[in-house]
DNA sequence: ATTGACCCTGTATCTTGCTACAAGGTGTAT
DNA sequence: ATACACCTTGTAGCAAGATACAGGGTCAAT
């Protein structure tokens, strides 16, 4: 059996590898995101594939949409074998509602907004612009007061 | 002419009315979102109407994506008489395709996360789980590494 | 032996939109 | 006259996810 070296890094080189800044990988362990990496004799961490691998399931799950919160739990729930894959899939349903209704949202201001877009020629003086007129909103005393200042 | 008594309010009473908390309006002063009010003689604010039409002006603005920033800017835009049409357009339009790109980002997430979850049946062990799997990634040398730690 | 690039620690800073607190003053009702 | 809710100010804190900086130590190359 061939017992092969496995590679190790510094901080940089593992950021680097990660496409993440190096600091990243402080704050990740303060936070419990990454194991407390070993250190040799002067104190320097070094990483190891574990940590690679873990990394990529951070960037991985974030593009998904989870929190770094998400992903801590994600991280203990994946990382324990007696967990069940109804968790972990209940657990994603739950991100995906957030993330749905985060769309609805959007779509609901992309709605409002391409609507008063459309509406206003973009041509002549603000007076009648239909995006400031619904800024502006029906309780208008302000034309009154605006106009006749005394 | 009958001259009618303009209502004014303190602060708690404007933000009930408009439906804000009290050092919000206090915060949005200092950003220069709302004008500075009037004193009365023990220095108490006292706001009016406009106040109030500018509160709404800018929940409603909240309400179409803007953010406070760019709210201070709709609001110098919109206060000028010499603004055009134009201005306020693109302004909006700018934002709009700040709004879509966040869809579009959410969507993606929606469709790759939905995928995996319509893909997992939720039954058995974690083993094989295609959430898991996808996180976990192709490179895989952890496998290797959690089965047999020496 | 000196540069330059890295490492360490703790802490501060940024963004956005608030929210909370302390330490006092005011206004009104009983 | 005293309780209570409001007001004032300045400042601090929160969430999220980093990012930067100061003041030192280490290491490899020249």
């Amino acid at each position: 059996m061939k017992r092969e070296v496995t590679p190790t890094w510094t901080r940089a080189a593992l950021a680097k590898k990660a496409g993440v800044g190096p600091e990243t990988l402080r704050f990740y362990e303060q936070k419990g995101l990454l194991q407390t990496p070993r250190r040799n004799d002067s104190g320097y961490r070094i990483y190891k594939d574990e940590d690679l691998t873990r990394l990529r399931f951070i960037r991985r799950s974030q593009e998904l949409g989870f929190s770094l919160n998400d992903i801590k739990q994600l991280l203990q729930l994946t990382g324990n074998i007696r967990t069940s894959r109804q968790k972990v899939r209940t657990f994603a349903e739950a991100r995906l509602a957030l993330i749905r209704q985060k769309i609805r949202d959007l779509r609901a201001m992309e709605r409002a907004l391409g609507s008063l877009v459309t509406q206003c020629d973009g041509k002549g003086a603000l007076q009648g612009c239909p995006i400031v007129e619904f800024l502006g909103g029906e309780t208008l005393e302000t034309k009154e007061n605006t106009h006749c200042h005394e």
